[in-house]
DNA sequence: CGGCCTTTGTGAAGGAAGGCACAAAGCGAG
DNA sequence: CTCGCTTTGTGCCTTCCTTCACAAAGGCCG
């Protein structure tokens, strides 16, 4: 109590709860332990010490006390981390407390399957808006919400506030429609596309590539092949 | 050419080439160039200075330099990379320039794109198998191919010689068909299910989330919220 | 052939992230 | 109340990545 009364305002683990100063590999990483608390919930486990939660976000125990003590004080020595406490302080600095309004613009088959994805309504990411370029495609319903034509995608990011896109597209398109996102006021997009996007400053751009990470997986494999050769040739030679 | 001949096996730049030592960060970078090289091929290029090529690929010169100095000198000063040489070497360590057999297990809607997507095939992916546990997926003709059960899982990477596995399932089933893959030999997994897999040592996984992105954007979106509303109420004291 | 101009390749410095190890802090038993 | 056990929070060190700045190297022109 008395070290309690002793904190002042300028205490450095109060103040990290305040201010934003959250390294960027941290941020990447506070969505997994929020997936893996929410999964504790369910299970009703109250508190979890973090050798656990970092076994069930895939990290090592060091790293994710480091990344939460960016978060402040929320845990118990000697107990753990409460888990209802835990997922609502990292769903409040991530933004998830509020509701997001998004759109996606190209439905094709990815585009489909983004507006079904259930872990974006969980995460306050609501669809307003699907918008296609395609006529064959504009009046079909899809996760529930009818197809608009792309022309009325100004009119759908004012009506909704939307700051935050999709990008689904093919890649010839992909930056035409960028650019009517940011005009009308989208700050923040994440793009399928596979293409590099030019934004001006103070708009976000994340990029996903499916096949980015397919080829990440050749390079290692194509290694781990060079090692098995190679050790085949040394057990032929030893023998 | 006395340079060259005085060059002996050890150089560290030709060894470069061989020994593979070359940075996780620069390894996830390569594909981006490779991209950015094609579409340089396409438009009809023959050579490319390192600050044109870097804003195609969205990072700085210096990085991009270094980024291909890992793999050997295929630069030439004062002139720039020969577009169709510097592809051929980041595909050739890339592990691109042979054929990868894949399979995709789960053919939902992102199983779907993820079987139509031309950046696969491409890059020598050839998918040699589409899964599904669903009965009512089975026998449907997706991107050409029919979709076979789950059963067949073992019998497919056998067959094929297998060593990717994309995993597009729902959560639920990830980590058992994840198993699976593994016990048939598959070495390299792409997961889009959010879940944590746990697999063997010798075996690597590459996750895709699709919500993660998202909400690393709510998070800097937050952010810049904010910001506006101090700048707000900063200009109303100033008034 | 020689000087100039362009562009690469790279050492060195700066910064971010990861891992170790331990002191501080809480809980519960006795 | 005290002792001991458990677990957090964090300072320090190491490693990896990025950026800067410049020497070395090649082409071009006179």
């Amino acid at each position: 109590m008395t070290q309690d009364r002793n904190r002042g305002v300028d205490d450095p683990a109060r103040l990290r709860g305040i201010v934003r100063d959250i390294p960027q590999a941290t941020v990447a990483r506070l969505p997994v332990y929020l997936r893996a608390l929410h999964e504790l919930a369910e299970r009703r486990v109250g508190t979890v010490a973090s050798q656990v939660l970092a076994r069930a976000a895939g990290v090592s125990p060091a790293k994710l006390r480091k990344d939460l003590s960016c978060l402040g004080s929320y845990g118990t020595r000697g107990v753990g981390y409460d888990v209802a406490t835990l997922a609502e302080q990292i769903a409040r600095q991530l933004g998830l407390t509020q509701d997001w309004p998004v759109v996606i613009v190209g439905v094709g088959k990815l585009g489909q399957a983004l507006a079904n994805y259930a872990g974006f309504a969980d995460r306050g990411f609501r669809v307003v808006g699907l918008l296609d370029a395609d006529p064959a495609r504009v009046g079909q319903i899809v996760a529930g919400s009818v197809v608009r034509p792309a022309t009325e995608l100004e009119r759908v990011v004012a009506e909704h506030g939307v700051c935050i896109g999709v990008l689904a597209t093919p890649a010839g398109s992909a930056q035409r429609m960028c650019d009517r996102l940011v005009a009308a006021g989208v700050s923040s997009i994440l793009n399928f596309a596979p293409v590099v996007l030019s934004v001006p400053d103070g708009v976000d751009v994340r990029k996903v590539d499916l096949s980015l990470e397919l080829q990440i997986l050749a390079f290692h494999e194509q290694r781990k092949d060079a090692v098995r050769r190679a050790a085949g040739v040394l057990g032929a030679m030893r023998a």
